[in-house]
RNA sequence: AGGCGCGUAGCUCAGGGGUAGAGCACUACCUUGACACGGUAGGGGUCUGGGGUUCAAAUCCCCACGCGCCUACCA
């Protein structure tokens, strides 16, 4: 077989994915077994508009990770794909293109442009659908769903007409965040506070009396046209005597009160505050508690009104404001103007300062929902997040303060709101327009034009798509989910929601755990964005590292932030090369072998060293991967991978077997030992799986012996592949604790013998003798038995172990672990200053340590408080140093 | 303004009361019949600083400094 040096993944890229969809892997059917354990993951859907980037590429392979391995273990495994109709990022796409043409969405009308947005959907949107399957994502492609679909829809319409029939959904007129330039209402998680630099101007208002002025500071003083009061503080001394006084509005002449509220901070700025109600969240309340009137000089438009008086209707808020302040500087009622730093409210798409306006608008209460959110996380800790700090504080404490959410948006492309308004004006709720008809008994029907908010449809995800209100059976099956992997910034926007509709809806909640993936940052620790463009593009990490790498890279990404950096990736693909390598060492020896499990059940107390070993280390490594994924403990367990596969496996498995495996004569033991190599090999490959699809598919396909007896039974009948191959058990019984100790030994020898080689410059073409001396009979039977193995790894042409190590003056020694000595003569090679001060430094570091040691043990608070077994193991240590120091002494007095 | 997190080798990061870890980078040697995307052996850290708790602190607590993130109704 001819098999390349290095490693292609683009290969085995092309050539798996394809396959395991066809034969219908990802989907839940595929595994036969009635009783199978069920995992399920819905998809967090990416905007239709969308394609993959890093963030993506994280969460997908950490779902990949879990369905793979869960699917291995023999779980009916569902991980459902879909996207999201993103309705203002989707709306802002086409109306562009339109633009393109010298057309706005008005001037071809709603229908037509609902018409144009599916047409743009079907061409050029969903390119993140092309794009998973690159990453291996193993989604059950055939259950792919959009929130937009006809089932979806009637989702979303049932959720609103219940909830508005109990009294939960309902209109109203209130102030809200209005985007000036999208035309629409947003929600208040649709808005970002941006710090800025700029000005807070104080402004003079006259008592009516004619006796003096009050002065108020504002940031917005085009908004004073609309003023209705002016509040101060109820404690504060100052004005204690105004309250209930009327001053006179400059520039119109409006008569407005003096009010005392607690709102009213006396230390900022003069304790004054102007009332605009009509404009500004908090005027709009203290407005409500005083029952003031709203004056709105500001349009949807950003411009100002004709209540904002004849000079100023028609201008631009900000040209109204320069007027504004000219004017009262002409009136000598401008006190001053300071700098100043806030935040300001911005759009978060298209960053227009949101305006704050009174507009009728469709809301959701949820003090019921929150509730019941807030009961399931403190009795039953429903969902768990993990990492639990600081998500699970953060989820409760958004919840607490939680306030209603505007549902409704002014836009074409999303779920048109299910009212429909009589002529005159009754509204009705309904699931259909015939049955809002058959409600109305007349014709003359309109159907409200808004929409609603993106996330309205989103909150019903998790049962939407299983194809609820109907009871389904995938409902039955897979829901609530097993696991929801997101990152952080939509804890709020989407975690919440839908918990509480899960609640509300399923009476469970949606999924059991929270998994929130960290951020992947730029080399230089700055977010990664669109407008920085410092954006990775996965798929051209992919290009030059393989998918496989990659997946491996950013599943040790897990939940810590982290700074991009290729470095590790590349050495991720290095593991693929060596994974890629070492197979290609076991298949160019394979002659007369096959992969059998009997080549691994077969190893007994009877067996090498290096076999038993192997066994013990393979089935140790399954359990702590399996502990680790058990606990998202993405980074731990690429991290026992890696070294299961090239410390123990590459470094001293293949290196130890070399000598069975590469014999010239055919023979009943080579073969076995190439089945145990190829065995072994195998098994690697399916702990690998989960992470790296591609290379592990690959290579387990081209592996002599491989059968549908391989697969996990819940898969019996099915076509090979890896992917259904069970995961190894991890069987404790099979962790031989004297096999790890007994080549411990054997290790610390060789690697001391490789020392000194290295210490003393000798070359690697030449063998030395090694002479060994171990008091413990039971540590030179291991030396014994390995001794081939060991002159072979430590070059040497002859061992000789006894138990007192006699050795010539012209020698190099190491002292090994219980009270084991060797010895490489070296004469007319060894440099004997040299070797001394090797020793030395050797000695060195030894009572070092034991010093440290000993003034602990010298402490006599250390043995009466410390644990005994601590005590005893500080003793002992300090009893292997001291024999060891004892050797060295030796050692370096003979060298004279 | 509050809340939270982080600061460990030159770099990117694990670890998390009881002998400081990995990868990359670095040094030396090696065309050893799987792999130079490799092998072998090394060097390198008072775990940001200061206090405290403890027999024992990189780890727990407090303070400071530095860096992030989130929430918020000081106009």
């Amino acid at each position: 077989m001819e098999i390349p040096k290095t490693y292609d993944p683009k290969q085995a890229e092309q050539n798996h994915y394809e396959r395991w969809e066809r034969e219908g892997f990802f989907a839940p059917e595929i595994n036969r077994d009635p009783q199978a354990p069920v995992f399920s993951i819905v998809i967090p859907p990416p905007n239709v508009t969308g394609s993959l980037h890093m963030g993506h590429a994280l969460q997908h392979t950490l779902m990949d990770v879990l369905a793979r391995y869960k699917r291995m273990c023999g779980y009916r495994t569902l991980w459902l794909p879909g996207m999201d109709h993103a309705g203002i990022s989707t709306q802002m796409v086409v109306s562009r293109e339109l633009k393109k043409e010298g057309l706005s969405r008005h001037d071809i009308g709603r229908e037509q442009f609902v018409e144009r947005v599916w047409k743009w959907k079907q061409e050029s949107g969903g390119q993140i659908t092309r794009q998973m399957r690159r990453e291996g994502a193993s989604v059950d492609w055939s259950r792919e769903k959009f929130t937009m679909d006809a089932e979806m829809t009637r989702a979303v319409r049932e959720v609103f007409v219940r909830l508005y029939d109990e009294g939960m959904v309902y209109r109203g007129n209130r102030i809200v965040n209005w985007c000036p330039n999208d035309q629409t209402v947003l929600s208040d998680l649709e808005v970002e506070k941006i710090p800025q630099s700029g000005k807070l101007y104080y402004l003079r208002y006259p008592l009516k009396s004619g006796q003096g002025h009050v002065t108020v500071a504002t940031t917005r003083p085009e908004t004073m046209l609309g003023d209705t009061a002016v509040a101060v503080n109820p404690k504060d001394e100052r004005y204690r005597g105004l309250v209930g006084k009327t001053l006179l509005l400059p520039l119109t002449g409006r008569e407005i009160p003096i009010i005392a509220d607690e709102f009213v901070e006396a230390e900022f700025g003069t304790g004054a505050v102007k009332v605009t109600p009509a404009h500004d969240q908090n005027d709009y309340e203290m407005g409500q508690r005083h029952s003031l009137p709203q004056v709105v000089v500001i349009d949807s438009e950003a411009k100002m009104t004709e209540a904002a008086g004849e000079e100023f209707v028609g201008l631009d808020r900000y040209k109204a404001r320069t007027k504004v302040v000219e004017k009262f500087a002409e009136l000598g009622l401008l006190e001053k103007i300071v700098d100043y730093e806030f935040a300001i409210s911005k759009c978060e798409r298209c960053k227009t300062v949101i305006e704050p306006l009174i507009s009728t608008q469709w809301f959701l209460a949820m003090d019921k929902l929150r509730d019941r959110a807030l009961e399931a996380l403190q009795q039953d800790k429903s969902p768990q997040f993990v990492p639990e700090v600081p998500y699970e504080k953060v989820y409760s404490n958004w919840l607490e303060n939680l306030r209603d959410w505007t549902i409704s948006r002014q836009l074409w492309w999303g779920h048109q709101i299910p009212a429909w308004y009589t002529a005159d004006g009754t509204v009705i709720v309904a699931r259909s327009e015939e049955e809002a008809r058959k409600r109305a008994g007349n014709d003359e029907l309109t159907q409200d034009p808004d929409v609603l908010d993106t996330w309205f449809s989103s909150q019903l995800w998790p049962f939407s798509t299983m194809g609820w209100p109907e009871d389904t059976k995938d409902l039955a099956t897979f829901y609530p989910t097993s696991v929801l992997v997101t990152a952080r910034d939509i804890i709020f926007l989407w975690v919440s929601r839908m918990v509480m509709a899960g609640l509300k809806f399923m009476d469970d909640e949606p999924f059991a755990d929270v998994f929130v993936t960290g951020t992947i940052l730029d080399a230089h620790g700055q977010r990664m964005s669109k407008t920085k463009m410092n954006g990775v593009d996965p798929l051209e990490v992919f290009d030059k590292y393989g998918v496989d790498a990659t997946r491996l890279k950013l599943a040790s990404v897990g939940s810590t932030d982290i700074r991009w950096s290729e470095k590790q990736v590349e050495s991720y693909r290095n593991f693929a090369n060596k994974i890629w390598n070492a197979a290609r060492f076991s298949l160019m020896n394979s002659e007369g072998a096959a992969v059998k499990p009997e080549a691994l059940s077969d190893v007994g107390p009877e067996s090498a060293l290096h076999d038993r070993w192997i066994v013990s280390r393979l089935n140790k490594t399954a359990r702590e991967v399996r502990k680790a994924l058990a606990g998202y403990e993405f980074h731990e367990a690429v991290q026992t991978l890696y070294h299961f596969f090239w410390d123990d496996f590459c470094d001293w498995y293949i290196e130890l077997t070399k000598s069975d495996i590469t014999a010239e004569e055919a023979s009943s033991s080579r073969a076995e030992a190439r089945s145990r190599l190829l065995t072994v090999l195998e098994q690697a490959l399916r702990l690998l799986h989960p992470f790296m699809p591609y290379i592990t598919e690959e290579l387990w396909q081209k592996l002599p012996g491989v059968s549908g007896e391989l697969l996990h039974p819940a898969y019996s009948g099915a076509a090979q592949s890896i992917m259904l191959a069970a995961y190894p058990e991890g069987q404790s019984e099979l962790i031989d604790e004297n096999a790890e100790w007994e080549m411990q030994a054997v290790i610390d020898l060789i690697s001391r013998v490789r020392n000194i080689r290295s210490e003393m410059n000798i070359k690697p073409s030449e063998r030395v003798m090694l002479l060994i001396g171990s008091p413990d009979k039971k540590t030179r039977a291991v030396y014994q038995t390995n001794s081939a193995q060991i002159s072979r790894l430590a070059r040497a042409a002859e061992v000789s172990i006894s138990e007192k190590l006699e050795a010539p003056r012209a020698s190099a020694r190491a002292v090994l672990v219980g009270g084991a000595e060797v010895a490489v003569p070296l004469e007319g090679l060894i440099d004997f200053a040299q070797e001394r001060e090797r020793l030395g430094k050797e000695k060195e570091k030894l009572s070092a340590e034991s010093a440290k040691l000993e003034a602990q043990l010298d402490n006599p608070q250390f043995a009466e408080r410390a644990p005994a077994e601590k005590v005893e193991e500080v003793r002992a240590r300090i009893a292997d140093i001291a024999q060891r120091n004892a050797q060295l002494d030796q050692t370096i007095a003979n060298l004279g």
